[in-house]
RNA sequence: GCUCGGAUGGUGGAAUAGGUAGACACGCGGGACUUAAAAUCCCGUGGACAGCAAUGUCCGUGCGGGUUCGAUUCCCGCUCCGAGUACCA
């Protein structure tokens, strides 16, 4: 009987669903495990080559899991809020929502087709009203919250209101936009406006006028991971820095919580080095500098306060506040002119040049509090208005940006550290001597810097300072298809809709473009207003909104009192294993840390971070194909002769290829052009060139999955892109090596038969099978809770090269199971061929529980790593008596061993491969 | 620029508390079975040299050094490739 897997898989993926084998329910009793995808975003493209994957081998493990008898928790959803839906909206008049549903179901189809265990039951999608609820209600929790330091969690803003009316500002250490100070007489005394204002500064969700990334051509402002190289990363247009009001998340609140919770975490160091990165911890120092001829004071940050007596100038950013106070009247109308320059240029054009040197002098002066000397302040883009304080000491011989800036100036250089040399470059190792440096100098580098900053603290003049490059999320979108704000203004108040009116559902409308005032599209809509009339917020919620909770849901999908509910949450608590791609390191897995930790400071979830383990899978890159066509003719050479002539490589559809040979006829009927195409071949064939792309159409390498399913089926699809190589490391999809998994899996199920007939031993292993079993058990167990798949395939191809022909009911049974994470159609039928009537996943356990097995292995030498390794009691049997003399014959351990006591010789057959000497 | 990761046959990749490098698979070559094809099975397959042969010798994990009886693995210095970040003071 041949192994039929279109229909085999066909059955079985009805017979699950009718089943509900995957079903999955809170049981206290059992222990849990939560295996989740980063869950897709239903694109009109179907589902890409990508995405199996991590999904694969997270169903892998799942299923693992299950058979170890976990309690395993395996959903998906839809990600389905987003700017393509809207975008295919504007140009086609198709409602988001219907091109959503529709995208869906192909997905879930195309999902079903490679026999994923998911509980369906337990699907999300978004832009559900049941789903975003709970965004909504969250964004709300936020609204009502400030950030305590001296708690070091979010509070209610209530606590904050009753502070101030009690005393002002006074010793108050919460997180805020920028520093307030009054009294509770002059809280009292403001007005309802003021007030908002005031609270604003210090809610976790806030409105602000704030410099955005606004993209002209996606009409929206975008948080900073979706800006790249000053292009929008959807579409790819330009964005620019613009003043606007937004909705702001806090999450630089969470800094050095989103630092510490890394340590507890099993993500991989890249990744963590990431997120360490973007959220940029520095420690410096705050210090004021006096004003030459004036009372106020700049002040400026600083992570070398050592050079302190090397600062020659100073510098502060276009957008600073003092800008207006510093500049003299006779400098006006540069700094003007200078100003005006520089708001005019992109973000991308600013990037673009950082070699270019600008700026103009203020005609101010600051004092050096440490010896007096009176030093210029300019104003120059290269210094940030959102970081640290927005001005800067410059100290051009050791900042290399301080040193370029001089130079096109003429300003000073003065070295302060032994070092480098000045006539070429700053130097700006953290090392040296310091010299020209008063007190600090004849100190290195490093004592320098803590001698300063107790200076600095001793002097009055300053403080030690953290800083943070991770900036405030913005929250608001100017589109039409995302979460609506559930705010609503009264005489431009922003006030919150009641949690009981939640969810606040998307109007229908049918024109999805801007106004032309440039309002969002929900300006558009007429009843977009409280029941008493009041205008609700007319922006939507990004992308990430939706996704930073989502695997809560999946806990308790069906509630709708609670976003989940205590016993839900208590039982299914966090993550245990998430998997997906790197390109979510500064944008999701931040946000929906932050989002986690804060669900966790007002008591609502029990795990203050939410994934625990987490897998990256690299992407899939395309293999292309090239043939080489003699320039000015339709004659192509094949490989090894193209360096005969003046060819031009062309991309040639790797579907036409088979181990690089081109099909010639296929080639010809592939494109009219290349219909009396003529070929120069090598050894009779036309030998194609290729080169590792990334997969997309133009490059004709991309290879449909469900083209895989249809000829070779889910089980050797799945098992195959486990086989192609790490998990983690991007590699080229090459559909030319499936045969080798497609034909293990054709002798494992022949295996089973004689002719049509099932042909199944009940004679006992002999010890060499055993050992073939329970080395290959231990080894596949090993390799799954690694996450090396690939390794784990091997070792089923080398068990099945041991076996030979061995077809006993004791032996293929316990790799029935082993295989069934893998390739579960087939180890379900051949199950069910054994005379088993529950599923492998709902009978196999304990019985055939891989550990059990493992344990019940030690009789039998192992081999690890696949390579046979004799066992430490082999070793030491040996007597050292009867190994000197082979040791001694050996020139290279005559040499190690001469005069120490041999301990433990490991041989190898004729060669000895370790000697242990006491 | 800074940070992190990588480099092993024709190809994808095995093997690192230092111990037979190239498992497994693809491809390729040869053979069996077949009218033929497909399918299946068997043998060979890093390179060089020697031998009729079994076999033997030498060289080989990006490059150059080092530590070690022994290095793909550890250390130092490079080259190339990939990723992240980008005036963060």
């Amino acid at each position: 009987m041949e192994y039929n897997f279109r229909e085999i898989e066909q059955y079985w993926q009805k017979e699950w669903k009718a089943r509900k084998t995957y079903k999955v329910e809170t049981d206290p009793s059992r222990p849990k495990y939560y295996v989740l995808d980063m869950f897709p975003y239903p694109s009109g493209a179907g589902l890409h080559v990508g995405h199996p994957l991590g999904y694969i081998a997270s169903d892998i493990y799942s299923r693992y899991k299950r058979l170890c008898g976990f309690n395993v928790l395996h959903p998906m959803g839809f990600d389905s809020f987003g700017l393509p839906a809207e975008q295919y909206a504007i140009q086609t008049g198709q409602h988001p929502a219907v091109t959503t549903a529709q995208n869906v179901a192909r997905y879930r189809e195309q999902l079903d087709r490679l026999g994923f265990s998911y509980d369906w039951d337990r699907q999300i999608v978004t832009s559900d009203p049941e789903y975003y609820k709970w965004t909504q209600w969250a964004f709300l929790k936020m609204y009502d919250s400030y950030y305590s330091f001296d708690e070091n969690k979010a509070r209610p803003i209530s606590e904050l209101v009753a502070r101030f009316e009690k005393s002002g500002t006074e010793g108050l250490n919460a997180a805020c936009t920028e520093r307030m100070e009054f009294t509770a007489e002059e809280w009292k005394t403001m007005d309802e406006h003021r007030r908002e204002d005031v609270l604003f500064n210090y809610r976790l969700a806030y409105r602000a006028d704030t410099t955005v990334n606004w993209c002209e051509g996606l009409g929206t402002v975008l948080a900073n991971d979706e800006v790249v190289n000053g292009l929008s990363v959807r579409g790819g247009y330009p964005v620019v820095q613009k003043r606007m009001k937004q909705w702001l998340l806090r999450v630089s609140a969470y800094a050095e919580r989103l630092l510490d919770g890394m340590d507890r975490l099993e993500w991989s160091e890249s990744l963590k080095e990431i997120q360490r990165n973007w959220i940029g911890r520095s420690t410096g120092a705050q210090v004021f500098f006096g004003i030459k001829g004036c009372d106020s004071k700049l002040e400026i940050f600083t992570t070398r306060p050592d050079t302190i007596f090397g600062c020659t100038f100073m510098v502060i950013a276009p957008e600073h506040e003092m800008v207006g106070a510093l500049t003299t009247d006779d400098h006006r109308s540069e700094v003007e002119a200078y100003l005006e320059e520089t708001k005019k240029r992109s973000e991308r054009e600013r990037m673009a040049d950082t070699k270019r040197v600008s700026g103009v002098f203020t005609g101010s002066y600051a004092v050096n509090p440490f010896n007096g000397v009176e030093i210029p302040i300019y104003i120059s883009d290269y210094v940030l208005a959102g970081y640290g304080t927005g001005a800067i000491m410059a100290v051009p011989a050791h900042d290399s940006r301080d040193y370029a800036f001089a130079k096109h100036f003429g300003l000073k250089i003065t070295p302060v550290v032994e070092g480098g040399d000045l006539s070429v470059a700053s130097y700006d190792a953290k090392e040296g001597c310091m010299i020209n440096s008063d007190f600090l100098n004849g100190l290195d580098v490093k004592a320098a810097i803590e001698k300063m900053f107790a200076e600095i603290e001793v002097r009055g003049i300053g403080c030690r300072k953290v800083n943070y490059r991770l900036r405030d999320a913005i929250f608001s979108r100017q589109r039409y298809w995302g979460e609506p704000f559930p705010i609503y203004y009264m005489d431009g108040v922003a006030y919150p809709l009641s949690e009981d009116k939640l969810p606040l559902c998307l109007p229908e409308i049918s024109d999805f473009r801007p106004t032309s005032s440039g309002e969002p599209p929900l300006a558009r809509v007429q009843g977009w207003h409280t029941a008493e009339g009041y205008p609700y917020e007319t922006s939507t919620m990004p992308g990430f909104a939706g996704s930073s909770a989502y695997y809560f849901r999946y806990m308790d999908p069906h509630n709708d009192k609670a976003l989940v509910s205590p016993e839900a949450n208590a039982y299914w608590r966090s993550v245990d294993l998430y998997v997906g791609g790197i390109e979510h390191a500064t944008g999701h897995l931040i946000y929906s840390r932050y989002w986690n930790k804060f669900l966790y400071d007002i008591g609502v979830v029990v795990e203050d971070e939410p994934f625990r383990k987490l897998v990256n899978q690299g992407m899939i890159q395309g293999r292309s194909n090239f043939v080489y066509r003699i320039n000015g003719t339709n004659t192509f050479v094949s490989l090894g002769l193209k360096d005969q002539y003046d060819t031009q490589p062309l991309h040639v559809d790797v579907n036409i290829v088979k181990n690089d040979i081109l099909d010639i006829e296929a080639f010809k009927t592939w494109r009219p052009e290349f219909a009396d195409a003529q070929f120069i071949l090598e050894d009779g064939r036309y030998v194609c060139g290729w080169a590792v792309e990334k997969m997309s159409k133009s490059m004709y390498n991309v290879v449909n999955p469900d083209y895989i399913v249809e000829n070779y089926g889910a089980d050797t699809m799945r098992m195959y892109e486990m086989f192609l190589g790490p998990i983690e490391q991007s590699k080229p999809w090459d559909t030319n090596g499936i045969d080798g998994v497609y034909k293990f899996l054709r002798r494992f199920w022949r295996l089973f038969f004689n002719g049509d007939a099932l042909n199944v031993s009940e004679e006992a292993p002999t010890p060499k099978e055993l050992k073939t079993l329970h080395k290959t058990i231990k080894k596949v167990r090993e390799d799954i809770e690694n996450f090396s798949f690939n390794t784990s395939v091997s070792a089923f191809m080398i068990c099945l090269n041991e076996l030979g022909d061995c077809n006993k009911r004791s032996v293929l049974e316990p790799l029935l199971v082993l295989l069934a994470p893998f390739t579960p159609h087939i180890a379900e039928e051949l199950w069910h061929r054994l005379g088993y009537e529950d599923t492998i996943f709902d009978a196999a356990y304990p019985k055939f529980n891989p550990d059990y097995l493992v344990e019940n292995s030690f009789e039998y030498p192992v081999s690890v790593n696949g390579k046979m390794r004799f066992k430490k009691e082999f070793a030491l049997s040996a007597q050292p008596a009867e190994i000197q003399p082979a040791v001694l014959a050996d020139p290279q351990m005559s040499k190690y061993i001469e005069g120490k006591q041999v301990k433990k010789v490991i041989v190898v057959p004729g060669k000895i491969i370790n000697v242990v000497v006491g």
